[in-house]
DNA sequence: CATCATGTAATAGTATTTGTTACATGACTT
DNA sequence: AAGTCATGTAACAAATACTATTACATGATG
C-alpha cells in the first residue's frame, strides 16, 4: 500500500524553516526535500490557511511560520493537511445490508477507532518545539545538516 | 487513500463459511460477496496455506473451514494475508541523511507504532467465535440473512 | 468422459499520491 | 515603468496498489 508521506514532509519543511528567520522559497524548500518546488506549495497552502504559516511573493520572499512552536502539535499539522486517512485498511461497506458483514464491521471499527484515537492522542502530545530541540540535540550529537 | 479490504472481506466469508456445514464454492461466496470468485479464492489461498480453511475440487468442492473458531484470532487472519500495511501514512525516507527528518521520523515511527500494537493486540483479543456469536446475536434481533 | 470447481497467470479498471510543465498573479528592485 | 523573482493554480503524466475480469490448466466427482 502506498503510503501518504505529506504529514512527514510538512514537518521536515516546518522544522527547516524554524531554523531559519529569513522566508524560504519552495525551491530551496524542494531542494532540502529532493522533490519538487509545487509539492511544496501544495502541502504548506494548507497550513496558510490554518495561519501556521506565511507566503511572501516576490523578491525576498518565501515562507516562514508564523506560529508558536509550542503551541502547535503534530495533530494540528494533521488537521491543517485535511486530516488524511490514517489507517490502510477499512470495511469493504459501513452499510451493509447483511448481518454478518454487520458483525464483523462492528469488531473492526472497534479496533480501528481505538488505534486512531490512540494516534492522535500522541500526535496532541508533541509539539513542533519538542521536534526542533530533539533535533537540536542529535546536532550537537553529529556535526552535520542537510542541505 | 483507497483501503485495503481483504481482512473485512475474509472475514466475512469466513463467517459464512462458518454457517454451512458443507464446502461453499467460491462462485457462491463471491454472490454473498457481490464480487469476482477469482477474487475469493485468491484471499482464501493466503488462508489456506496456514492450514485455517480447506478446499477441494470438484463435485461438491469448495472451501470449508478448518480450524476451531475459538482458538482462531483476528490477527491470525490478518497474518494468513501476509500482514498488510496498517496505517496509510508513513515517513518520506526511513533512513534519511538529513537530522531534521532523523527527529521528525522518531516522533512518528513511536506515535504509529503504539497505534499498530494497540490494533493488534485489539485483533488478539477477538476470535472468529467471538464474532459469530455477534453475529447470531444479531440475527435474533432481525430474522434476515444476506444470500 | 463430461462436468464441476479450484489454481493461476495475464490483463484491465480504478483510485491516490507524487512529480512535472505551463502560465497567471503579485511584489520587490533598479 | 520594466524586469525579475516567487507564489498560486490548473492540467497532465507517472508510479503504485487494490480490485475486477478473462482465459485456461488442473484435479475430482458422477
Amino acid at each position: 500500500m502506498k503510503r501518504d508521506s505529506r504529514l512527514s514532509g510538512v514537518l521536515h519543511v516546518l522544522l527547516h524553516m524554524a531554523e531559519h528567520k529569513e522566508p524560504l522559497t519552495s525551491e530551496a524548500l524542494a531542494r532540502m526535500m529532493q522533490t519538487n518546488p509545487v509539492v511544496i506549495r501544495r502541502i504548506l497552502g494548507g497550513l496558510r490557511e490554518q495561519k501556521l504559516v506565511h507566503s511572501e511573493k516576490g523578491h525576498g520572499g518565501g515562507w516562514r511560520i508564523s506560529c508558536d512552536l509550542n503551541r502547535i502539535t503534530l495533530y494540528d499539522i494533521y488537521t491543517a493537511l485535511g486530516s488524511p486517512t490514517v489507517l490502510a485498511m477499512g470495511n469493504r461497506t459501513e452499510s451493509p445490508g447483511c448481518l454478518v458483514e454487520e458483525a464483523v464491521n462492528a469488531a473492526m471499527n472497534q479496533a480501528f477507532d481505538a488505534a486512531e484515537a490512540l494516534l492522535f492522542a500522541r500526535f496532541r502530545e508533541v509539539t513542533l518545539a519538542q521536534l526542533s530541540e530533539d533535533f537540536h540535540r542529535r546536532m550537537k550529537k553529529r556535526k552535520s545538516i542537510c542541505s
